[in-house]
This record gives C-alpha cells, structure tokens and sequence, in this order.
DNA sequence: GAATAATATAGGGGCTGTTCCTGTTTAGTA
DNA sequence: TACTAAACAGGAACAGCCCCTATATTATTC
C-alpha cells in the first residue's frame, strides 16, 4: 500500500503538518513495508537518501505521525519499539524466535468482547489480539539446530 | 492468591532454583500482587525488608523465575517490563492513561483461532488479547480535568 | 557439624534506545 | 521577499537493563 508523494504531502498537510523532504521519505518508507520496521532501521534506510539525518529527527517524525493518527507503534515486549502505516484494524502475528511481525486480518477477531467486564467499569477503547508461534524459515531451522534459538537474557541481535 | 514461604520453597526446589531469602521475597510480593509491578516497583518493595539487596538480584531473580516457568512477563508498549505471578491463562485489561493492568479471565477469549492462518504456516503457540481503555479511577478524574493525561512525550505541535 | 561444589548476591561499570537541549534551517503564508 | 512557527541536526543526557567480578550463601556429602 506504498502511497505515492503527492498523496503523502495530502495527507500531511490535512493533519496540520508540515511537508518536509525527511518526513516524506519517512513516511513513504513506511507505507511501502509490512515488516513493521524499528527507529533505527529506519533511521538506516533514510540515512541512505538523507545522509545528514539525524536519529533525532527520525523519532520526533515518527512521534509526529503517530499523533496525527497516521502511523502506529507496537511492542510485544521486544527490546526496540516498532511501527507500523498501516492504521486499519488488524491484529498481530510475532515470530517468538526471529521476531517478526505480521499483520493479520481476522473480522472475527475485530468483533471480540468480554464477557460481562467483571465489574470493573472501563471504558473500553478498543481491543488487541496476537498470536505467537513459529514462523516457516524459524520451523525450518530449527529442525537442524535441534532447539529454537534460545530466548536467554542476551539481547537478540 | 498469595503463597507460603513453603509453598514456595517447594516450588523453587522442584524447578531447581535455590531458595534464598530474597528470592523468597520477590517471589511471594509478586504472588500477593495482582497490579503487575516493574523491575523498579519490586525493587524498591523487596528494598525495605532487605535493605542491602541490589537492582541487579531483582533482574536476575525475576529472570530465574520467568525461565523456571513461575512468573511471566507481560509488556504493553509501556516503558517498563511488568511480571506477573499469574500463570495461569488469561489475558489483560489495560488502562491508557494510568497504565494499569488487569487480569482477564475469559474462556471464549482463550479459545480463538485465527481464521485460515492466511498461508503464513505459523506453528502457533498460543495467543494474548489485550482489552484498552479508561480505567474507573481515569474515567472519573477525567471529568474534571477535560483531558486525558497526555503521553509521556511533549504534545507535538 | 564441617567440607565442597554450585549457585546467588552486591556493587559498580557499561551499553543502548530514547529523549532533551540548543542553535540553525526551512516550510507555509502574506 | 519577509516573517513566524515548526522542523532539523548534533551533541549531551537519561534510564532501564545487563555484564563482570569478588564475595557470600545454599544444598549436598561425608
């Protein structure tokens, strides 16, 4: 669902943002990937095109777009925090060996309740679901290597 | 749903972690807790009983306790990881702006099943499901405040 | 109850993702 | 073209967490 330029200037402009070349980059970037990148992919990506960009700058844009409700950041307990354009309802599918990430539709899963809400009065805004497994080339190594890749205390990577 | 200190020492000894008085304390706070308590929170908690215990025993304690399959950790986006004594399956209720978490029990919600699997031939291991929204206490002071207390980062604009 | 081996602890240092600070540049508007 | 608010780059700071090492404690065996 790569957006191109001018849709992305369009949709900047409507959000009271300002139309820079580095936001742009960053946000076209995003829309073009589903693999739900961190700051610092991106910021090595950008970095490509805009080689005086600074990881400052790719946190605040980041930031920026996620108040204006364009991008969304997720985090399922890894150790970087990760983002994602694609702001329809979906849920989430985590490789718990190499981490990925992808998106998963599921209409049954959108129209999920709780049963009762126990008394506890909230407000509810809205609701997550992910599913955490295996992904196929993580199935695949690990029939080799006899046991999946450890999740010991050592940061993954 | 809080444990004896026998109760515990049986079940360190029978995941063959050592029982030491710290480690005591940090796993029976945890157990009497319901509110999922940070690194820091215990820390400061185990802290006045045992004065000259170090941030690090609560890391690698904690860290012991999740590989020993006794408490788990739980991480919403937050900045901080939480832990839980609570293993059995349920899944979370979550306020977005004082970051509480609750517990959820919910058979249907334990029951999902994404639908096809879209050809992504996962193993799947399981699934979490993540309700959001205010809180009562959020909900209340809210009233009177108009708005929601904001995110961490300076309201960009 | 003492000796021993394995594990846990305290303390300090260090790494890293993220945010803050500050001065400069740029986009949008008139 | 000039002005103003927003965005930028760069560096410094911060915080959560982890690593290293020496010391202390536990569980076990005699």
């Amino acid at each position: 669902m790569k957006l191109t330029q001018q849709q992305i200037r369009e949709l900047c402009k409507a959000k009271g943002l300002k139309v820079t070349p580095q936001r742009c980059a960053i946000y076209m970037m995003l829309t073009a990937r589903t693999d739900h990148p961190t700051a610092e992919d991106i910021y090595r990506t950008v970095k490509r095109a805009y080689p005086m960009i600074s990881q400052n700058t790719v946190y605040y844009t980041l930031s920026a777009l996620k108040e204006a409700g364009l991008i969304s950041e997720v985090n399922f307990g890894h150790k970087h925090a990760r983002f994602d354009a694609n702001i329809d309802r979906h849920h989430h599918l985590v490789c718990v060996s190499c981490q990925e990430i992808n998106d998963l539709y599921d209409e049954t899963l959108d129209r999920l309740s709780m049963s009762a809400e126990k008394g506890r009065q909230y407000t509810i805004l809205g609701h997550r679901v992910e599913f955490y497994g295996y992904c196929k080339r993580c199935q695949e190594k690990n029939k080799s290597s006899s046991r999946p890749e450890g999740h010991s205390r050592r940061a993954v990577r």
